[in-house]
DNA sequence: TTCCAGGACGACA
DNA sequence: TGTCGTCATGGA
Protein backbone atom coordinates (compact mmCIF):
# COMPACT_ATOMS: atom_id res chain seq x y z
CA UNK A 1 0.00 0.00 0.00
CA UNK A 2 1.37 3.32 -0.60
CA UNK A 3 1.12 6.15 1.92
CA UNK A 4 1.81 9.94 0.87
CA UNK A 5 4.70 11.03 1.88
CA UNK A 6 5.71 14.16 3.41
CA UNK A 7 8.89 15.94 2.46
CA UNK A 8 11.36 17.46 5.43
CA UNK A 9 13.89 20.32 5.64
CA UNK A 10 17.32 18.56 4.83
CA UNK A 11 19.99 17.39 6.40
CA UNK A 12 17.74 15.06 8.19
CA UNK A 13 18.39 12.06 9.65
CA UNK A 14 15.30 9.99 10.28
CA UNK A 15 16.88 6.53 12.19
CA UNK A 16 18.79 8.73 14.31
CA UNK A 17 16.50 10.97 15.24
CA UNK A 18 14.11 8.39 16.30
CA UNK A 19 15.97 6.81 18.35
CA UNK A 20 17.90 9.68 20.04
CA UNK A 21 15.37 9.81 23.13
CA UNK A 22 14.97 6.15 23.11
CA UNK A 23 16.84 4.88 25.44
CA UNK A 24 14.51 2.06 26.83
CA UNK A 25 13.00 -0.68 24.93
CA UNK A 26 10.14 -0.77 27.72
CA UNK A 27 9.06 2.53 26.10
CA UNK A 28 5.26 2.57 25.85
CA UNK A 29 4.02 5.57 24.36
CA UNK A 30 5.95 5.57 21.30
CA UNK A 31 7.41 2.69 18.77
CA UNK A 32 10.30 1.91 16.89
CA UNK A 33 10.37 -1.56 15.76
CA UNK A 34 11.25 -2.73 12.00
CA UNK A 35 11.82 0.69 10.80
CA UNK A 36 8.30 2.19 11.77
CA UNK A 37 8.18 4.52 13.89
CA UNK A 38 4.16 4.75 15.79
CA UNK A 39 2.73 7.19 18.62
CA UNK A 40 -0.81 7.69 19.60
CA UNK A 41 -2.36 10.76 18.31
CA UNK A 42 -5.68 13.17 18.58
CA UNK A 43 -7.34 13.71 14.74
CA UNK A 44 -10.69 15.89 15.43
CA UNK A 45 -10.96 14.84 18.91
CA UNK A 46 -10.52 11.14 18.23
CA UNK A 47 -7.52 8.57 18.86
CA UNK A 48 -5.76 7.05 15.83
CA UNK A 49 -2.17 5.57 15.76
CA UNK A 50 0.10 7.45 13.08
CA UNK A 51 3.30 5.49 11.72
CA UNK A 52 6.30 7.18 9.99
CA UNK A 53 8.59 4.92 8.11
CA UNK A 54 11.50 6.85 6.02
CA UNK A 55 11.30 7.94 2.68
CA UNK A 56 14.09 10.11 1.66
CA UNK A 57 17.64 10.95 2.10
CA UNK A 58 19.16 12.35 4.29
CA UNK A 59 19.76 15.34 1.93
CA UNK A 60 16.45 14.72 0.77
CA UNK A 61 14.47 13.54 3.64
CA UNK A 62 10.87 12.36 3.54
CA UNK A 63 8.52 10.02 5.56
CA UNK A 64 5.40 8.04 4.70
CA UNK A 65 2.39 8.43 6.81
CA UNK A 66 -0.27 6.35 7.97
CA UNK A 67 -2.64 6.46 10.39
CA UNK A 68 -4.26 3.64 11.96
CA UNK A 69 -2.30 1.76 9.32
CA UNK A 70 -4.15 3.04 6.28
CA UNK A 71 -3.42 5.98 4.20
CA UNK A 72 -4.78 9.37 5.45
CA UNK A 73 -7.77 10.82 3.76
CA UNK A 74 -7.08 14.15 2.63
CA UNK A 75 -8.95 16.02 5.89
CA UNK A 76 -6.44 13.65 8.00
CA UNK A 77 -3.83 14.57 6.15
CA UNK A 78 -4.16 17.88 6.41
CA UNK A 79 -3.86 17.61 9.91
CA UNK A 80 -1.00 14.95 9.57
CA UNK A 81 0.85 17.02 7.80
CA UNK A 82 1.55 20.11 10.26
CA UNK A 83 1.91 17.71 13.80
CA UNK A 84 4.14 15.98 11.59
CA UNK A 85 6.21 18.70 11.26
CA UNK A 86 5.82 19.59 14.46
CA UNK A 87 6.92 16.08 15.68
CA UNK A 88 9.75 15.83 13.51
CA UNK A 89 11.08 18.86 14.44
CA UNK A 90 10.81 20.52 10.72
CA UNK A 91 11.46 24.10 11.80
CA UNK A 92 14.77 23.59 12.91
CA UNK A 93 18.04 24.33 10.40
CA UNK A 94 20.43 22.37 11.21
CA UNK A 95 22.59 24.03 8.83
CA UNK A 96 22.41 26.89 10.63
CA UNK A 97 23.42 25.56 13.19
CA UNK A 98 26.27 23.89 11.86
CA UNK A 99 27.32 27.40 10.53
CA UNK A 100 27.66 28.88 13.80
CA UNK A 101 29.64 25.48 15.71
CA UNK A 102 33.14 25.92 16.93
CA UNK A 103 35.52 23.16 15.82
CA UNK A 104 34.85 20.39 18.91
CA UNK A 105 31.23 21.21 18.22
CA UNK A 106 31.44 20.56 14.19
CA UNK A 107 33.46 17.83 14.73
CA UNK A 108 30.21 16.05 16.50
CA UNK A 109 28.00 17.49 14.09
CA UNK A 110 29.93 15.76 11.45
CA UNK A 111 29.23 12.72 13.24
CA UNK A 112 25.89 13.10 14.36
CA UNK A 113 24.98 14.70 10.76
CA UNK A 114 20.97 15.21 10.49
CA UNK A 115 20.09 14.45 14.33
CA UNK A 116 17.29 16.65 14.85
CA UNK A 117 15.65 15.26 17.79
CA UNK A 118 11.86 14.05 17.87
CA UNK A 119 9.39 16.22 20.17
CA UNK A 120 7.00 14.88 22.53
CA UNK A 121 3.85 15.97 23.97
CA UNK A 122 4.11 18.56 27.25
CA UNK A 123 2.69 17.14 29.33
CA UNK A 124 4.04 13.68 28.80
CA UNK A 125 7.42 14.79 28.26
CA UNK A 126 6.78 17.24 31.92
CA UNK A 127 6.05 14.08 33.83
CA UNK A 128 8.66 12.14 32.31
CA UNK A 129 11.20 15.22 33.21
CA UNK A 130 9.93 15.14 36.73
CA UNK A 131 10.77 11.00 36.93
CA UNK A 132 14.15 11.92 35.85
CA UNK A 133 14.65 14.29 38.16
CA UNK A 134 17.71 12.87 40.11
CA UNK A 135 17.36 9.35 39.44
CA UNK A 136 19.23 7.17 36.39
CA UNK A 137 18.19 7.22 33.29
CA UNK A 138 17.00 3.46 33.77
CA UNK A 139 14.79 3.78 36.67
CA UNK A 140 13.70 7.07 35.42
CA UNK A 141 12.05 4.99 32.60
CA UNK A 142 10.91 2.36 35.03
CA UNK A 143 9.12 4.70 36.82
CA UNK A 144 7.55 6.17 33.93
CA UNK A 145 6.51 2.77 32.49
CA UNK A 146 4.61 2.23 35.58
CA UNK A 147 2.76 5.27 35.58
CA UNK A 148 1.59 4.55 31.73
CA UNK A 149 0.64 1.22 32.43
CA UNK A 150 -1.63 1.75 35.18
CA UNK A 151 -3.34 4.70 34.42
CA UNK A 152 -2.50 5.42 30.69
CA UNK A 153 -4.98 4.35 27.43
CA UNK A 154 -3.29 0.76 25.99
CA UNK A 155 -3.82 0.22 22.53
CA UNK A 156 -1.98 -2.38 19.93
CA UNK A 157 -0.22 -1.42 16.90
CA UNK A 158 2.17 -3.47 14.88
CA UNK A 159 1.66 -6.77 16.92
CA UNK A 160 3.01 -4.45 20.32
CA UNK A 161 1.22 -2.57 22.77
CA UNK A 162 0.73 1.05 22.33
CA UNK A 163 -0.40 3.18 24.79
CA UNK A 164 -1.93 7.07 25.04
CA UNK A 165 -0.11 8.95 27.90
CA UNK A 166 -2.27 9.74 30.85
CA UNK A 167 -4.69 12.45 30.83
CA UNK A 168 -3.78 15.04 33.16
CA UNK A 169 -7.48 14.62 35.00
CA UNK A 170 -6.80 11.12 35.11
CA UNK A 171 -3.33 11.65 37.17
CA UNK A 172 -5.02 14.78 39.09
CA UNK A 173 -7.99 12.20 40.75
CA UNK A 174 -5.01 9.55 41.66
CA UNK A 175 -4.07 9.55 45.79
CA UNK A 176 -0.67 10.19 45.69
CA UNK A 177 0.25 7.20 47.88
CA UNK A 178 -0.53 4.77 44.62
CA UNK A 179 2.71 6.23 43.32
CA UNK A 180 4.53 5.84 46.40
CA UNK A 181 3.99 1.74 46.35
CA UNK A 182 5.09 2.09 42.69
CA UNK A 183 8.64 3.57 43.88
CA UNK A 184 8.20 6.86 43.42
CA UNK A 185 9.74 9.05 46.36
CA UNK A 186 7.00 11.82 48.03
CA UNK A 187 8.24 14.54 46.26
CA UNK A 188 7.71 13.21 42.49
CA UNK A 189 4.53 11.81 43.48
CA UNK A 190 3.40 14.62 44.71
CA UNK A 191 4.76 17.45 41.79
CA UNK A 192 3.04 14.98 39.41
CA UNK A 193 -0.24 14.95 40.87
CA UNK A 194 -0.27 18.55 41.93
CA UNK A 195 0.34 19.45 38.36
CA UNK A 196 -2.00 17.71 37.12
CA UNK A 197 -4.22 19.36 39.59
CA UNK A 198 -3.11 22.45 38.37
CA UNK A 199 -3.81 22.05 34.76
CA UNK A 200 -7.33 19.84 35.23
CA UNK A 201 -7.99 23.17 37.25
CA UNK A 202 -6.97 25.62 34.69
CA UNK A 203 -4.02 26.82 36.73
CA UNK A 204 -1.44 25.63 34.84
CA UNK A 205 -2.39 26.23 30.84
CA UNK A 206 0.69 24.59 29.11
CA UNK A 207 -1.01 25.20 26.15
CA UNK A 208 0.15 28.73 26.84
CA UNK A 209 3.71 27.12 26.34
CA UNK A 210 4.55 27.70 22.94
CA UNK A 211 4.02 31.12 22.03
CA UNK A 212 6.37 32.35 25.11
CA UNK A 213 10.05 33.42 24.80
CA UNK A 214 12.17 30.99 26.07
CA UNK A 215 12.68 33.10 29.43
CA UNK A 216 9.77 33.90 29.64
CA UNK A 217 8.44 30.52 29.51
CA UNK A 218 10.82 28.99 31.89
CA UNK A 219 9.66 31.74 34.57
CA UNK A 220 6.28 30.74 34.12
CA UNK A 221 6.79 26.98 34.15
CA UNK A 222 8.95 27.70 37.61
CA UNK A 223 6.07 29.26 39.17
CA UNK A 224 4.65 25.99 39.62
CA UNK A 225 5.41 23.13 42.22
CA UNK A 226 8.00 20.78 41.28
CA UNK A 227 9.15 22.67 38.10
CA UNK A 228 12.62 24.24 39.06
CA UNK A 229 14.72 26.20 35.92
CA UNK A 230 16.41 22.16 35.11
CA UNK A 231 12.88 20.62 34.25
CA UNK A 232 11.67 23.66 32.73
CA UNK A 233 15.06 23.81 30.05
CA UNK A 234 14.94 20.49 29.61
CA UNK A 235 11.18 20.02 29.04
CA UNK A 236 11.19 23.10 26.41
CA UNK A 237 14.21 21.42 24.48
CA UNK A 238 12.57 18.05 24.30
CA UNK A 239 9.30 18.64 23.82
CA UNK A 240 9.28 22.09 21.60
CA UNK A 241 12.42 21.73 20.63
CA UNK A 242 13.71 25.06 21.46
CA UNK A 243 17.17 25.53 20.45
CA UNK A 244 17.85 28.56 23.26
CA UNK A 245 16.92 26.27 26.12
CA UNK A 246 19.84 25.03 27.63
CA UNK A 247 19.78 22.72 30.90
CA UNK A 248 22.81 24.04 32.26
CA UNK A 249 22.72 21.82 35.27
CA UNK A 250 21.78 18.71 33.50
CA UNK A 251 24.77 16.08 34.43
CA UNK A 252 25.09 14.88 30.81
CA UNK A 253 25.46 18.17 29.08
CA UNK A 254 28.21 18.35 32.26
CA UNK A 255 29.78 15.01 30.90
CA UNK A 256 29.69 15.89 27.35
CA UNK A 257 31.52 19.21 27.91
CA UNK A 258 33.42 17.58 29.92
CA UNK A 259 34.31 14.72 27.27
CA UNK A 260 34.51 17.08 24.32
CA UNK A 261 36.51 20.37 25.89
CA UNK A 262 38.12 18.28 29.01
CA UNK A 263 36.47 21.15 30.87
CA UNK A 264 34.00 20.35 34.60
CA UNK A 265 32.10 23.31 34.89
CA UNK A 266 29.54 24.32 37.57
CA UNK A 267 26.13 25.44 35.97
CA UNK A 268 27.41 29.48 36.08
CA UNK A 269 30.32 28.59 34.19
CA UNK A 270 28.56 25.95 32.23
CA UNK A 271 26.22 29.24 30.86
CA UNK A 272 29.41 31.53 29.83
CA UNK A 273 30.97 28.42 28.20
CA UNK A 274 27.68 27.89 26.01
CA UNK A 275 27.22 31.91 25.37
CA UNK A 276 29.98 30.78 21.84
CA UNK A 277 26.43 28.50 20.31
CA UNK A 278 24.05 31.58 20.58
CA UNK A 279 20.95 31.07 20.26
CA UNK A 280 21.64 26.89 19.44
CA UNK A 281 22.76 26.61 23.11
CA UNK A 282 19.89 23.79 23.37
CA UNK A 283 21.14 22.07 20.43
CA UNK A 284 24.51 21.81 21.31
CA UNK A 285 23.50 20.30 24.73
CA UNK A 286 21.15 17.83 22.68
CA UNK A 287 24.62 16.95 20.90
CA UNK A 288 26.41 16.68 23.51
CA UNK A 289 24.11 13.85 25.22
CA UNK A 290 24.11 12.50 21.89
CA UNK A 291 27.86 12.12 21.85
CA UNK A 292 27.72 9.94 25.29
CA UNK A 293 25.51 7.76 23.68
CA UNK A 294 27.48 4.22 23.02
CA UNK A 295 25.31 3.52 19.95
CA UNK A 296 26.18 7.57 18.35
C1' DT B 1 30.60 1.78 51.58
C1' DT B 2 30.40 5.78 48.92
C1' DC B 3 29.28 8.45 45.05
C1' DC B 4 26.66 9.83 41.29
C1' DA B 5 22.70 9.76 38.23
C1' DG B 6 19.22 13.91 32.50
C1' DG B 7 17.04 17.95 40.75
C1' DA B 8 13.63 20.31 43.73
C1' DC B 9 12.22 22.01 47.92
C1' DG B 10 12.18 23.86 52.50
C1' DA B 11 14.72 25.46 56.49
C1' DC B 12 17.98 28.46 58.02
C1' DA B 13 21.47 32.00 58.57
C1' DT C 1 20.28 35.49 48.61
C1' DG C 2 22.98 31.49 49.10
C1' DT C 3 23.83 27.08 51.41
C1' DC C 4 22.62 22.73 53.28
C1' DG C 5 19.92 18.58 54.44
C1' DT C 6 16.55 15.53 52.66
C1' DC C 7 14.21 12.74 49.52
C1' DA C 8 14.51 7.60 46.65
C1' DT C 9 16.65 4.02 43.89
C1' DG C 10 20.22 1.46 41.50
C1' DG C 11 24.61 0.81 39.39
C1' DA C 12 29.60 1.49 39.36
Amino acid sequence: MAFPTISLRPPYDFSRSIRFWRRSTGELCEQWADGVYRRIVTLDDRLATLSLTNAGTIEAPAVAAAIDGRAPTDAELAQVDPLVRRLLGDDLDLGAFYAVADPPMAGLARRLYGLRPTRSPLWETLCWTICGQQISVAFAYILKRRLVERYGLRSTAGGRPLFQFPLPATLAAIDPDELLAMQFSRNKASFIVGLAGAIDHGELDLDRVPALPTDSAVAYLTGFRGIGRWTAEFLLLRALGRADALPANDAGVRQGIAALYGQRLAEPELRAFAERWGAWRGVAALYLLASLRRDE
